[in-house]
DNA sequence: CTGCCGACTGAATCCGGTT
DNA sequence: GAACCGGATTCAGTCGGCA
C-alpha cells in the first residue's frame, strides 16, 4: 500500500470522511473495515464463485478452453467460503446507510451461500435478478444445460428499510412495461473488454450495461457507490458517466492499474462517446431505453419533430424532457405535446443526424441490424 | 390415512417395495421415512416457499409458526424453515438411488436456502435453470422490478455421481441448439388450471409443460419419480403420459382427491411417441475393423482430414499408418497428428467418395443401416 | 472499401465402460 | 479402484487476413 492510500484510509477511519472517486488497495474485508459505518448508499458486489473446476476442458475441436484459475477464487471448503461470504457482508451492512442497499452477482456455484447469508445477516431481499447471457460459452461435452445466466440479488438492510427504486426509470427503460427480473445482456467482449498485449487483463470483466442498470434503478446522482471487488473498475466507469460518487476495493495493482487508466477515460454521460458499449442481442422488440444504455443515442442529446416545432431532452432512463418541463416515453410526451390521444414516437421524434433530421426509428433499424443478423 | 395407504406404506418400510403410481397421505418427512434407501430414480420437489409471508409457515412438526412480529421471531422462523429444508432434504438423499438426481423449485423467498443445504448436504449441483414465466404478476405498488421468474436447481447426488442427462432430446426439443438454463412457459392457467366450483384447487400449481422438460432430460421410459409435495398431481400427470412410474406424497385430503381424478384422466402417450432421440452411445458401437473386414474399406487405401494437412493409410487390422511412420487406431493416430488431447476419428478421418472427401462415419451410418434393419 | 472465410474466445464445478 | 482407451462434443460474436 502506498503512502497516499493509507493517508486516505486513516482519514476515513479518523475522520469519517470517505474517499470518494478512488481505489483502496487492500484486503477487502480488512479494508472494508477502516470505512465509516452508515457512510454509502448502494454496494455492488461481484466477489469471487468459488468455482470448483476439475481438469483441463477443450472444445469439440480440440482447442483449449481458459478457465479460471486465479489464486483469489480458491478457497480450502465450502466452509470456508461461507465464512469469507458472512464476513464481508457483514462489513458491507456496517457501511451501508440505514436506506441503502446492495447487489451481489453470482453463480449456482455460489449464490445461494450468498443469498442464505444475506438473509441470516438481517438483510431483506427485494428481487433476485437473472442476467440472461445473450452469448454464454457453449457446454462443450453435452453433459449439462448450456449455463446461460448469472443471477444477482438485491437486498435492502432490513424488512422495514426504505430503498431507492427508480420505477418510472425502468419502465421508461423499458419501453413502457414495468422492467421485469430478467434482463438480458451479451458477455462482455469486443472494444470494451480490457486487453493488454492482446491479453484479457481480467478473467470475469462484466458489461457496463448490467451495472448502468443497477446504479440508473437504484441510486440518484451523486449518490455514493461502493465496489468491494472493483477489478478493473467496472462499476467506476459507468458510476462516472452517470454522475455518481465511487468507492473501490481491490487487491490486485494490475487490475487497479487498469481501472484507474480506464476510468480516467471514461466521460461523464453528455460528453461520452458513441459507441461505449456493445450491442446487446435484440429483443424482437426494441426498447428506446436500449438505445440509450447502447451509446447509441447520447442521454442529453436533442431530439425534434421533423419541422422542429417541438423539442426535447434525452434522459439516461430513455425518457424525454421537453423545454416546458413535460416528461415521459418517446410515445408519451409526443402525444402530450400535441396534444393527440396517441403518438408513434419512433417516427415523430428526430435526431440532428451528418447528413440532416433523421427519425430515431432510423436508429431502431440500425440497431436492429447489427444485433438480428 | 386409509387402510389401503397403511397397508402400502407398511409394505414400503418392511419388503422394499415401492408404492408405485400412487399418492400417500401424510406428512413429508415422516412419510419419506417409510420408503426404502437408494430406492427412486428422480425426485421433484416443489417445496413450501412460505417463508417471510408471515402466519404461513409450517414447522417440521406441521405446526404453524406465529406472525413475525419481531426480530427474534424472524430468526426462530428462518431457522425452522432451515432445520425443515434440511430435513426433508436429508430423506430425500436417503431415498435416492446413487446415479439419481434431484429438482427443486423455489423463488427467492427460499431458494437460496434451499441451495445452500443441497450443497452442505453432500448434492452437487449440476444447473440451476430459470423458469421464465412468459406472463407473470406485475408488481402492483412499482415498488421493485416484476417478479418474472422461479429458480429450479438439478443436484445429483455427489460430485462423482453418475447422472441421467438426454442430451439429444433437450437439444431436439431447441431446434438443433444446446438447451439452455433459462427457460420460458407460461404460468399455469386455462384449461390445465385445475378448478373446483370456478376457485383454482391448489394456489401454485405448476405448468405440466415445465415437469414434461424436466422428467423428458433427466429420466428414462419406466424410471420412477417421486413427488414429496404432491399437492394437484403435476408431478404424476406428466409421469404418467411419458410412461414413468411416480409415487406422490400429500397431506391435504382435497389436493390428493383433484390429483387422483387429475391423473386418471391423463392419456399416456404410445410407446412410438415416447421414442426420443438417441444419444449416438445408445447406437451399437462398430470397431472401425468392422469396415475393413466387411470390405467397405480397403487395406491400403488412404485416409486424410477434411484439409488434406495428414494422411494415413488403413492396415488389415483397422490400424492407421502415418507417413512418418506413426501408427495406431484412428483416434489415437488422430490425436497423435494434431498434438491434441484426444480425437475422434470417425469425424477426423476422410475417404476419397465418388463426389468428393467424406468421413469415415459415413460408412458407419450405412454399415449401421445395412446390419441393423 | 467490402465481403467472405477462418481463427479465436467466453465465471465451466464438462465421459464412461471395460480391463 | 485405477488405468486404459474408444469416441462424443459447441454458440454467438469479434477480429484479422485476403480477394
Amino acid at each position: 500500500m502506498g503512502v497516499i492510500e493509507k493517508v486516505k484510509r486513516a482519514l476515513a477511519t479518523v475522520d469519517g470522511i470517505l474517499p470518494l472517486d478512488q481505489i483502496l488497495m487492500g484486503d477487502c474485508i480488512e479494508t472494508m473495515r477502516g470505512l465509516p459505518a452508515k457512510s454509502v448508499d448502494l454496494i455492488f458486489a461481484d466477489p469471487p464463485y468459488n468455482l470448483q473446476l476439475g481438469g483441463d476442458l477443450s472444445r469439440p475441436d480440440g482447442s483449449h478452453v481458459d478457465a479460471v484459475t486465479d489464486d483469489w477464487d480458491k478457497f480450502d471448503s465450502l466452509g470456508a467460503y461461507d465464512r469469507f461470504t458472512r464476513e464481508w457482508l457483514t462489513e458491507a451492512r456496517r457501511i451501508l446507510k440505514d436506506n441503502g442497499a446492495i447487489w451481489v452477482i453470482g453463480s449456482y456455484h455460489n449464490i445461494f451461500k450468498v443469498g442464505s447469508a444475506i438473509q441470516d445477516l438481517g438483510y431483506w431481499i427485494l428481487n433476485d435478478i437473472v442476467w440472461r447471457k445473450a452469448n454464454p460459452m457453449p457446454n462443450f461435452k453435452g453433459t449439462r444445460f448450456t449455463n446461460a445466466h448469472e443471477t444477482l440479488i438485491w437486498a435492502s438492510t432490513g424488512e422495514k428499510a426504505r430503498y431507492t427504486f427508480n420505477y418510472r426509470s425502468m419502465k421508461t427503460l423499458n419501453d413502457e412495461l414495468q422492467m421485469r427480473s430478467d434482463w438480458e445482456f451479451p458477455i462482455c467482449g469486443g472494444q470494451e473488454r480490457l486487453k493488454k498485449g492482446g491479453v484479457k487483463v481480467h478473467p470475469t470483466q462484466k458489461p457496463e450495461a448490467l451495472i448502468y442498470r443497477i446504479l440508473l434503478a437504484c441510486t440518484k446522482p451523486g449518490d455514493v457507490v461502493l465496489d468491494p471487488f472493483f477489478g478493473t473498475g467496472t462499476t467506476g466507469a459507468v458510476a462516472k458517466r452517470l454522475g455518481r460518487r465511487w468507492i473501490g476495493i481491490e487487491r490486485e495493482p494490475v487490475y487497479i492499474e487498469a481501472a484507474e487508466e480506464r476510468i480516467a477515460a471514461a466521460l461523464p454521460l453528455d460528453e461520452s462517446a458513441l459507441t461505449t458499449m456493445q450491442s446487446p442481442k435484440a429483443a424482437p422488440r426494441v426498447a428506446f431505453g436500449a438505445l440509450v444504455e447502447n451509446g447509441m443515442l447520447v442521454p442529453g442529446s436533442m431530439l425534434t419533430d421533423a419541422k422542429r416545432r417541438w423539442s426535447a431532452i434525452v434522459g439516461a432512463d430513455g425518457s424525454l424532457k421537453s423545454s416546458c418541463g413535460q416528461a415521459g416515453s418517446i410515445h408519451k410526451l409526443g402525444s402530450l405535446l400535441q396534444n393527440a390521444p396517441a403518438c408513434n414516437g419512433w417516427t415523430f421524434w428526430h435526431y440532428e443526424a451528418a447528413d440532416g433530421l433523421k427519425p430515431i426509428d432510423a436508429l431502431r433499424q440500425t440497431y436492429l441490424l447489427a444485433t438480428q443478423i
